[in-house]
DNA sequence: GTAATCCTTGACGCCGACGTCAAGGCAAAC
DNA sequence: GTTTGCCTTGACGTCGGCGTCAAGGATTAC
């Protein structure tokens, strides 16, 4: 098949292929007329890519399913460097997911702070003599 | 103060100082000499972005929480604008979380079943006439 | 005075994974 | 035969937040 019809099958375009057999990961034989010829083996290979993709992996970090894969083996995730890449990035994603919550729980403290004052103001607001309003006032209170 | 001084009193460059300019979101008075000079209000509003972009704020999500330390109050946080970005905020560190987690699980599934598939090779290979090895061996198996 | 340090603007570089155009060649349908 | 559609390579654009020169003016230290 051509690199048009692989592209569509896997639901990606013909540049990201173009774009992988520039990096050297998914090279295309050609046919008399310099058109790229892939066939089904192609095809699971760039599934395995996308899948990966899909994942968060860098295109890099898809490199040994692939070449496990082109080596013959059933799963791209069959062999020692892909395992390793699964390793790196669950430590890498627990990492990130760590600090994100942090970061969410730290912005939710901040929200929480800020709803507290805001409150407090307009409460102090609806006594009279209490202080001014402050915000879209224009006004500086201090 | 200069440029020099108030980046290194941040924690930053003069290069970021610069770049806040240009976007509008750090405006500084110029000296006879064609110098920025800045003051300690200046500084407040600069750690209000730094805090904010450590978090992982896009730096037009500060945007509203220096106009409001510029309008007078006490806090980057305390008008309705910021507590809106707070909120929008935590909504994406939400759903960003959740599908980290998701692909975590998926990433730890698959690291499973691959180690899982490999152990069972393995075992098949101590046993005499059983299958032949794969991995890093270069023979197809199928 | 002069060397070292600070400041200025302008502009290109970076990173990753492509999108998007341009100019042209080959092919298939009618 | 010609229109339509797929293919080719090449190359610039995108996004964010700056880093890193380069060329030149101002200031400060000695």
């Amino acid at each position: 098949m051509r690199i048009g019809e692989l592209a569509a099958r896997a639901g990606t375009t013909t540049r990201t292929l173009r774009y992988y057999e520039s990096r050297g990961l998914l090279p295309a034989r050609r046919g008399s007329n310099g058109y790229r010829t892939y066939d089904e083996h192609d095809l699971r290979l760039l599934e395995q890519i996308r899948t990966l993709q899909d994942f968060g992996f860098e295109l890099e970090e898809t490199r040994p399913f692939v070449e496990c894969l082109r080596a013959g083996h059933p799963e791209g995730d069959l062999c020692p460097a892909s395992l390793a890449v699964y390793r790196r990035k669950l430590g890498e994603l627990d990492a990130l997911i760590g600090e994100l919550q942090a970061v969410r729980a730290q912005v939710g403290t901040q929200l929480a702070k800020a709803e507290q004052a805001r409150e407090e103001l307009a409460a102090g607001a609806e006594v009279p003599g209490g202080p001014e309003p402050v915000c879209e006032l224009g006004g500086r209170t201090r």
